[in-house]
DNA sequence: TATTGTTATACTCTATAACTATA
DNA sequence: TATAGTTATAGAGTATAACAATA
């Protein structure tokens, strides 16, 4: 059946896109959860780490961890809160920010290169495709929790 | 770009799918590592560790920690190589083939589950346009190694 | 009393280096 | 001397529990 050659295909792509995305983070001196914290920070502003550690799902003493690596290695700072003294803001600093953008601009080329050679119209097709697998997939977990949280209730 | 809209929904779509065989594996006392050693214990027959050490792509000695913890866990035997004092080969208990065969039916249903609702050209083009998007990503993971060592020599 | 962040501790993945037993 | 696997050690991701300072 094309269902699970479709998701075949999609395990494969997951691994070597992620083992591509590691390589680049580490030329970088970076790894996939810092710099998914200072992807949070670049997109929403600065932040708490309480509230880091919500955006990124994650316990706030680990969002301790990452940012004291950030700050160690000039990509992140942390801010006195203005009003309350017992929170930090997190935010980005020159070499952070320039480093979100540099990545930007590669993940738009990247983009544009895997799909080099084929027509718009298959592409287009694809992609509403993996929207809808996305959706389905989505929905599948949603069930499934659904289904352990009444188990776990009812033993 | 439409490129760029394809590379997202996969980056989305690899984040949910981990998170979901991760809990899944997890449910049975199982991490990602440890499942793709019995995957290729199962596919490829006993093996000794340092060809396991070979097939996963991680060091000997790894391949120490993982065995044990699928000996100690019951996936997993050590018997004695039949010709080589050295080595060991590792094989399957019947409860680590079990779940091997109930994984790749659940494997098999999932896929099938993403695609309901799709007809089958769509998913057929889809498909076609995945396994260029995996080609061309390799491609370019390639040449960029290549160019790497080039400028490693270089210098 | 509730919340923010941190010290202390621990488990898993993964690696390198040094070592033992056997080839 | 080379190979198979293990002891020792270490760094990163991540978690829980206990605790300080502040709200």
């Amino acid at each position: 059946m094309s269902g699970t050659r479709i998701l075949d295909t999609l395990l494969a792509l997951s691994l070597v896109l992620e083992a591509d995305q590691t390589r680049e983070l580490e030329r970088r001196g970076l790894t996939a959860s810092k710099t998914h914290l200072l992807w949070v920070v670049h997109h929403r502003g600065p932040a708490t780490q309480a509230q880091l550690a919500e955006a990124l799902q994650v316990t706030p003493r680990h969002v301790t961890t990452l940012v004291d690596a950030l700050e160690a290695t000039g990509f992140a700072r942390r801010t006195p809160h203005p009003t309350d003294r017992r929170a930090v803001l997190v935010d980005l600093t020159d070499r952070g920010r320039s480093v979100m953008t540099a990545m930007t601009a590669e993940h738009e080329s990247l983009g544009a290169e895997l799909v080099r050679g084929l027509d718009a119209e298959s592409v287009a097709v694809a992609a509403d495709v993996l929207d809808h697998v996305l959706q389905r997939l989505q929905t599948l977990v949603a069930e499934h929790e659904a289904r352990q949280a009444e188990r776990a209730e009812t033993s």
